[in-house]
DNA sequence: AGGAAGATCTACT
DNA sequence: GTAGATCTTCCTA
């Protein structure tokens, strides 16, 4: 089962929030699988932290693409993944910041050469390296079942979920927008 | 040519 | 746990 495409296309925070415990899958020769454990929203034309405020630029054009597509770009030499939501033509999305391994685990450490599961995918660079994300991944459809990258549904909600602002913005906005599994070892810091 | 960017690693206390 | 170096594109001058 996989997300719709009008899951997607809500405001960015509450999209974030019901991300959680949902299954991120990203088929290559192998499969891999991770459980999203923390999430930020940002919003775009009003949000001073997020790609979109400056304007469309060729860096953030993926941004005005319609809701469920793939946004990636980099950031002090990672590459981070957003899922762009609401509407096209109306900038907003969520960043993935941590999954939980759930499959392809071996592939993972190869590619982020280390051993420690806790180490490949707890922060938002991290497991683009471990899930092999990169720039060429921008504006793939994650409600599409053919896409490389998509997002499943998992039904399986038994956690608690915590707030607090969002990590390494210059200029936050007043409410909370980070949100993640409360308790989850997979969660960064 | 220089800088900025939603981060991570390493090497210490 | 914290401090400082360093990572890689693309944007602006």
């Amino acid at each position: 089962m996989i997300l719709p495409k009008s899951f997607y296309e809500r405001d960015p925070a509450v999209v974030a929030r019901e991300l959680l415990g949902n299954m991120l899958v990203v088929r290559d020769k192998e499969v891999l699988k991770g459980r999203i454990v923390e999430t930020e929203a940002y919003y775009g034309l009003s949000d001073p932290a997020s790609r979109a405020f400056k304007g469309k630029t060729k860096l953030s054009r993926w941004m005005w693409e319609d809701a469920g597509s793939t946004f990636v770009y980099m950031v002090h030499g990672y590459w981070l993944f957003n899922i762009i939501t609401e509407r096209k033509g109306k900038p907003s999305g969520v960043l993935i910041r941590a999954v939980e391994p759930v499959e392809g685990i071996e592939h993972m450490m190869k590619r982020r050469g280390k051993e420690k599961i806790r180490d490949l995918t707890s922060g938002p660079g991290k497991l683009t390296i471990s899930f092999n994300i990169s720039g060429k991944d921008n504006g793939l459809k994650v409600y599409d079942p053919e896409s490389r990258i998509s997002v499943e549904k998992c039904d399986d909600k038994k956690f608690n979920i915590s707030t607090s602002g969002r990590i390494g913005v210059r200029e936050d906005l007043q409410e909370h927008l980070r949100f993640f599994i409360e308790g989850n070892e997979f969660v960064s810091r």
